[in-house]
DNA sequence: GTTGAGCGTT
């Protein structure tokens, strides 16, 4: 099939030029600092993120090297992949992903349909807000979030058992006084 | 101060 060849479609092994980086095989004692270090020589940075695990809050051994220039994001992934750095060889390549996802709030991601006119709300819902491939691509799913009404997100009372504890611990700290 | 495949939250 000569189509396959004719064009590069980009993949997990060969994303798209970018400005964001993904470093991976880091130390896990390499800070952003560090990495803002390192790869600032290529150019100016507009962030630096190391991705920490939730729980232990340590270092996954991965980042992500954010240029305001595609050029110099270019230039160091060249001369940045296969460093070492803390003692680590480090592959440099560009990012599939472009951000964290934005945590779900895990609710209604619609918009609330206030139709001043009031008259028959008949397709309002359903399919009609398709983008471009733009998401397909792991692209931001971020911009979606921004139009989100958080009215809707807001929780519901503090857990009983948060406020016990809290009284509890309260009461503790009240030392009783002695004569 | 574990390693080591791996594309994402504080």
């Amino acid at each position: 099939d000569a189509r396959l060849m004719s064009h590069q479609r980009s993949d997990n092994a060969n994303p798209d030029p970018n400005t964001c980086l993904g470093v991976f095989g880091l130390s896990l004692y390499t800070t952003e600092r560090d990495l803002r270090e390192v790869f600032s020589r290529y150019g100016p940075l507009a962030g630096v993120n190391v991705v920490y695990d939730q729980r232990t809050g340590r270092s996954r051994g991965f980042a992500f090297v954010y240029y305001e220039r595609i050029d110099d994001a270019k230039e160091a992934m060249e001369r940045a992949n296969g460093m070492e750095l803390d003692g680590r060889r480090i592959r440099v390549d560009y990012s599939i992903t472009k951000r964290p996802h934005t945590p779900t709030p895990g609710i209604y991601m619609g918009r609330p349909t206030h139709n001043g006119g009031g008259g028959s709300s008949s397709s309002s819902g359903g399919g009609g807000r398709r983008r471009d491939s733009y998401n397909d691509r792991g692209y931001d799913r971020y911009d979606r979030y921004d139009e989100y009404d958080y009215r809707y997100s807001r929780r519901r009372s503090p857990s009983p058992y948060y406020s016990r504890y809290r009284s509890r611990s309260r009461s503790r700290s009240y030392s009783p006084r002695r004569y």
